[in-house]
DNA sequence: AACAGAAGCAACCGCAGTTCA
DNA sequence: GTGAACTGCGGTTGCTTCTGT
């Protein structure tokens, strides 16, 4: 079936009907019958009669702005011009430092989302935050940089460990939608966690602190959720489907982008294919190209921030491995502690930081649908939170808003919270003051590595000096106030802010009469939310899982051996 | 001044999910 | 229940502008 023709059968103009704009910029595509529509770059009376149709008819139906107006465009690229480009509310110029960092955080979490990554940018389209990250990328793949920062890779894998948590609880529930499509970053932490949790069966690991393994590897995994891990040749929502289809979004994961796990059964290879300190083994390399960053194609650097014992490329070679970031505070790392994750890193993938605004009032708009529902959700675990925070901080409380928790590390709220440790089994705080580089000029946060700790001759986990970085004269000293500046960069997120009358007043663009608000989105939601967490958290599978499990939040430490991660992650034959 | 490459941006394309007849 | 239509999303491409040589 061809869009095209159909969107030709309803143009409704013919050639022979219209009178062409010759002379005006564009193409012009004729259709089986006769229909020509416009193609390029629009012009300004097109956007007229564009935002005229809109101010009249609303949103939608976009296939028949070209019937009403006579616009010779297609609905989809009326419906992308106006999204893009004409829509009220739209921001435009330059990414704020604060969007910058929004968004880095996002697609460690998110990945490729860019959709769901702009609905928490109000006034920002996908498009814009796919182009600002497309040419980020190349940015720092051509200055060697990792793709993350290491916090927003440390914050990425709580809310991977949420993420794995949650689909655990609820895999089949067809609720937890953005949480399955999720599932490919949390799939590396578990691993990782588990390498570091049993460490008696990994014999390198001993040798690691207490970050090591996990943080190490996760952060490799950051970048690899893209690239070295999974093949970015495949359809992101094709693994999603084949994913749901196996009823367990992990196990989907590794079944289609986790083979290599295969050969895991033996420690040894595991510990060498996650590199670093561990003896390099070519072989793995060949025989895994992809897992060192091989995998083309994508727009994922090849050298991402997942590296390996020996890149393969030069584009590897310049990459350093994100460990390294941590030389020298790895007392800090390794203040572990045997607590139970973080709380409220359970449900960080449930819920996600407030969405400005809803963007469409189209009844039909199913996707804007689940928006206005995951908005609402978050809206309505914010209002929980608030109320819930002060009683009870150590109860899992799935519906928490931890996704903002996640965007704002402010260190007086994680104090706010109780006892503030990560799932990586670290006081949160100290990760951060630690591993949060922060240039003083203000400047992007991961733009700028920390230097002195890129130039070593030989990094503490073995990295050959001739795999450091290119460095570059940045100043990384850490200070109270640029950690506080870096904190309060999120606080935009702050659960809090969501339930700001300023916030759910933001203007949408519909008039305040489409603002959110939060009494409707609390009856919308309320006891339903919290019968379906009050669910989830009985679930028998989370029970399962959670067995034996010494922490009793399911994958705390021992609650999933290396003995049973390939039954894991060996799902290729998973029903 | 001319050129090449990089960067930024806008738009298109194809696929998939949802809705409707 | 099924197929067509509509919509949204992510990937990609192409054009324009900027920057360095």
């Amino acid at each position: 079936m061809s869009r095209t023709t159909n969107e030709c059968e309803d143009g409704m103009i013919s050639k022979d009907q219209t009178e062409l704009p010759l002379g005006e910029e564009g193409s012009y595509d004729e259709c089986t019958n006769g229909v020509v529509l416009k193609k390029g770059p629009w012009t300004s009376a097109e956007d007229a009669i564009l935002i005229e149709y809109v101010k009249k008819h609303g949103e939608g139906n976009w296939n028949s702005v070209q019937k009403h107006s006579g616009l010779l465009r297609c609905g989809k690229s009326c419906r992308l011009r106006w999204a893009n480009h004409l829509r009220p509310n739209l921001k435009k110029g330059a990414f704020t430092q604060e969007e910058e960092q929004l968004i880095i955080e996002l697609h460690a979490k998110m990945g490729n989302k860019w959709a769901r990554m702009a609905a928490h940018l109000p006034g920002r389209t996908d498009n814009e935050i796919k182009n600002y990250w497309n040419t980020r990328i190349k940015r720092r793949q051509r200055a060697g940089l990792p793709l993350y920062p290491p916090e927003v890779c440390l914050q990425a894998s709580q809310g991977s460990q949420q993420c794995l948590d949650i689909n655990r609880i609820d895999s089949g529930n067809k609720g937890q939608h953005d949480v399955l499509q999720t599932h490919n970053y949390g799939i590396p932490d578990v691993m990782f966690d588990n390498l570091r949790t049993n460490q008696s069966i990994l014999p390198y690991v001993p040798e690691l602190p207490d970050i090591s393994a996990s943080s190490v590897l996760m952060k490799g995994l950051c970048s690899s959720q893209h690239g070295s891990f999974m093949s970015p040749t495949m359809h992101r929502q094709k693994r999603l489907r084949e994913t749901t289809n196996l009823q367990s979004s992990f196990s989907g994961g590794m079944k289609n982008d986790f083979h290599v796990f295969d050969q895991f059964q033996d420690g040894d290879k595991a510990a060498q294919y996650f590199g670093l300190s561990f003896p390099f083994d070519p072989d793995s390399v060949a025989k895994n190209p992809e897992i060192f960053g091989e995998n083309q194609g994508s727009h994922t650097l090849a050298n991402g921030n997942f590296s390996a014992s020996k890149p393969t490329s030069e584009a590897v070679k310049l990459e350093l491995p994100s460990l390294q970031y941590a030389e020298t505070d790895l007392g800090g790392w390794g203040a572990s502690c045997s607590s139970s994750p973080l709380i409220e890193s359970v449900d960080t993938f449930i819920q996600s930081p407030p969405t400005g605004t809803v963007e469409s009032n189209s009844p039909r708009n199913s996707g804007l649908l689940d928006a206005l529902l995951y908005e609402a959700r978050t809206l309505s675990s914010a209002k929980n939170r608030s109320s819930d925070k002060s009683s009870n901080s150590s109860t899992i409380t799935p519906g928490d808003d931890a996704d903002c928790s996640v965007l704002n590390f402010s260190e007086t709220e994680w104090e706010d919270y109780g006892d503030p440790i990560s799932p990586l089994c670290h006081p949160v705080t100290s990760l951060f003051r630690e591993c949060t580089p922060i240039s003083a000029s203000g400047s992007s946060l991961d733009e700028s590595p920390p230097t002195e700790t890129l130039t070593g001759s030989k990094h503490k986990f073995g990295c050959p000096a001739e795999y450091n970085m290119k460095s570059e004269p940045v100043d990384h000293t850490w200070t109270p106030d640029r950690e506080k500046e870096s904190y309060t960069h999120l606080n935009i997120t702050r659960p809090d802010a969501l339930l700001d009358s300023d916030w759910l007043e933001h203007d949408s663009g519909y008039g305040k009469d489409q603002v959110i608000m939060p009494e409707a989105i609390a009856a919308l939601l309320g006891d339903d939310l919290s019968s379906e967490y009050k669910q989830m958290d009985l679930s028998s599978e989370y029970k399962q899982m959670d067995a034996g499990a010494s922490t009793g939040h399911g994958w705390g430490p021992g609650s999933c051996s290396w003995n049973n991660m390939p039954a894991v992650c060996q799902m290729s034959e998973f029903p």
